[in-house]
RNA sequence: GGUCUGGUAGUUCAGUUGGUUAGAAUACAUGCCUGUCACGCAUGGGGUCGCGGGUUCGAGUCCCGUCCAGACCGCCA
């Protein structure tokens, strides 16, 4: 038997009992008359002692011959320690080593096995398999597992049942790029990895599935972010017989047992807001609302008062940021700085300090009075002692730097309380969205959402103004999911194809199976995918996914420890009936 | 595709206006140490300053190119 115990185990209960252990050495302290070694595994970290007086020098010259992450196997009796260590769940005991055996030795680690190691980014994911030894990597993916697994067990006990999609299916041009793989059997023709199981899911409800989920991994071929990978895992789901409040309750249902279970926080109803309220508000269609300075409209209050920058302007937004009358002239500078650094960054930013004594300070003293200021106060709820922050320019922009502004705001001001929680539903987004580039209509959400019933009309006559069935869920700023109730009518489908520019044989040709079979009786449906990997960082505080993942791809893209992607052999290229172009043939 | 930041010891970093033998911490090795737990103390080894070119009497430092990494923009139905 390798071991008795884990290092995590055993306790002052367990005094006078000889043990096994095996683990790694995390850390030798060597005093000379007796050595100490943490032994580590999954578990924990227990104290091994090996001590002059009561070991044969033999044996202690054969301990010195140990070093870091050489992986050992210990016999001895558990006793309780003279000098404790509060700090971990072991501390109270130690094992007095009477044996040990060497399983293998390590030559020194590229950086410390440690909470705080001194490895950097790259070298880390080099040795990702040493990066993992780590206990605070341990604990993401432990947490990942036990997530997936309540998720299920949620999902599971309201009838839902997980369904596998292929991972080879059809590539389209719509959307994301595909990964693309290339098919030996039928040279020239190629699969492509699901950029998510859409069509699969709603075929299954067409089959009466009713209500499907799946924990997947999806595919795009898109550059990377530290919350983007090519590959990612969603929680992917489908209902029949739904509407958009059946599902963003069952959903709101689930994150809240998540919180519930994992942070032991207790959720209210979640805000809901329509897309077009995110943005009035927030310039955001993932706002983070932990904080508050929402913006307000001073167009009409502003304007007329022979400001010039105003009044030639299309609007005037502003926002109050608490406590802000304090700021001092550089700080306010540096925030102007970084506006302005900004590509699509503002002008100028307007300041006015609403002082604790109730008077007024602003860089625009001579075009506004105190009056004039009392009334921006009150509509940017600006209390004595705030700041606010006011931009003029075109709509669009102005919206996008206030906004820039205000999550700037929130990171200098230390506002992102990462034990808080705020969840919020997007709903009512727009059905589609003009893209210059193309020169016609793209899916805000994907081709299969369907519109608002009431704006189907608009659909011949100004697809611009179509409001859609799609949602999205936000996590603290964050867009952790999104759906929407799906069209299900052939006719309506082949019409939305056709907004957005597909011809009736490309239509036929990418979407005929699913527009096909709402011919047999689709039942009308819809569902919501939610990003697991964000979920899980969100969760554990942090907005980077990549410690969430055991073995996660770079910036670029590679995997740096497999080192891929990589060239395939000659071979392998002719079985494909495939030649690569000269400049990358390496 | 673009913008910004960085690349110096195994690792994380410092390195002034271009000027002597490129430093610190940590890791590693050796020795000491009667209760450590980020143990402590002493000693020691360890450098293609990412790579290529240029300016200069002289380049880690300045210039050009290039590669790599990270953050962001575009992109992500």
């Amino acid at each position: 038997m390798f071991r008795t115990s884990n290092c995590g185990d055993l306790t002052i209960s367990n005094v006078g009992e000889i043990v096994t252990l095996a683990g790694w050495v995390s850390r030798i302290r060597d005093k000379g008359f007796v050595l100490w070694i943490d032994l580590r595994d999954r578990y924990g970290i227990t104290q091994i002692i090996f001590d002059e007086k009561r070991s044969s020098i033999e044996f202690m010259d054969k301990v010195r011959k140990i070093h870091r992450e050489y992986v050992i196997q210990i016999k001895g009796k558990v006793i309780e320690r003279e000098s404790k260590n509060p700090d971990i769940k072991t501390g109270d005991i130690e094992i007095l080593a009477s044996s040990l055996d060497i399983l293998n030795e390590s030559i020194t680690p590229p950086f410390t096995i440690e909470n705080n190691t001194d490895g950097g980014e790259e070298l880390r994911m080099k040795y990702r398999y040493l990066d993992i030894r780590r206990p605070v990597i341990q604990k993401n993916l432990l947490m990942r597992s036990n997530l997936s697994l309540e998720i299920r067990k949620f999902l599971v006990s309201k009838q839902f049942v997980e369904v596998e999609t292929p991972y080879l299916i059809k590539s389209t041009p719509e959307g994301a790029r595909d990964f693309i793989v290339p098919s030996r059997m039928n040279k020239g023709d190629f699969y492509a990895l699901p950029q998510s199981p859409q069509t699969f899911k709603q075929l299954l409800m067409v089959s009466g599935m009713d209500k499907y989920f799946q924990i997947v991994k999806c595919f795009r071929d898109e550059d990377l972010r530290s919350d983007r990978q090519p590959e990612f895992t969603q929680i992917d789901c489908e209902m029949s017989f739904v509407s958009e409040d059946d599902v963003l309750n069952e959903f709101e249902e689930l994150i809240k047992f998540i919180i519930k279970k994992f942070k032991g926080t207790e959720l209210n109803s979640f805000t809901r807001m329509t897309y077009s309220e995110a943005i009035e508000k927030y310039g955001s269609d993932k706002p983070d609302i932990r904080y508050g300075m929402e913006f307000g409209n001073l167009t009409k209050v502003a304007r007329g008062k022979n400001f010039k920058i105003f009044d030639s302007q299309e609007v005037v937004l502003g926002l109050s940021v608490p406590n802000g009358a304090n700021f001092s002239r550089k700080q306010i500078d540096s925030l102007i700085e970084f506006s302005k650094s900004h590509e699509e960054g503002a002008n100028g930013i307007v300041w006015v300090k609403y002082n604790k004594d109730k008077t007024f300070k602003s860089s625009v003293d001579k075009f506004f009075n105190t009056k004039d200021l009392s009334i921006w106060a009150k509509i940017l709820v600006c209390k004595p002692g705030d700041l606010m922050l006011v931009i003029s320019g075109q709509k669009t922009e102005v919206y996008k730097q206030l906004s820039l502004l205000r999550l700037e705001l929130a990171n200098r001001l230390n506002l992102k309380n990462n034990k808080e929680f705020a969840p919020l539903w997007i709903t009512d987004f727009p059905l589609f969205n003009w893209n210059e580039e193309k020169n016609g209509f793209d899916s805000v959400h994907h081709p299969f959402t369907a519109p608002k019933d009431e704006d189907l009309e608009l659909l011949d006559k100004n697809p611009n103004l179509v409001k859609s069935k799609a949602y999205d869920l936000v996590l603290n700023g964050n867009e952790i999911g999104g759906g929407s109730i799906r069209i299900h009518n052939g006719n309506i489908q082949r019409k939305v194809f056709k907004i957005l520019g597909l011809s009736e044989k490309e239509s036929n040709d990418q979407f005929g199976f699913l527009i096909n079979s709402f011919k047999y009786g689709a039942p009308p449906h819809g569902g919501i995918a939610i990003g697991f990997d964000r979920l899980v960082a969100i969760l554990n505080g942090n907005e980077s996914i990549r410690d969430f993942i055991a073995f996660p791809k770079n910036n670029q893209g590679k995997d740096i420890m497999l080192n891929s992607p990589s060239s395939i052999s000659k071979e392998q290229l002719e079985e494909l009936g495939l030649k690569i172009n000269k400049p990358y043939n390496k």
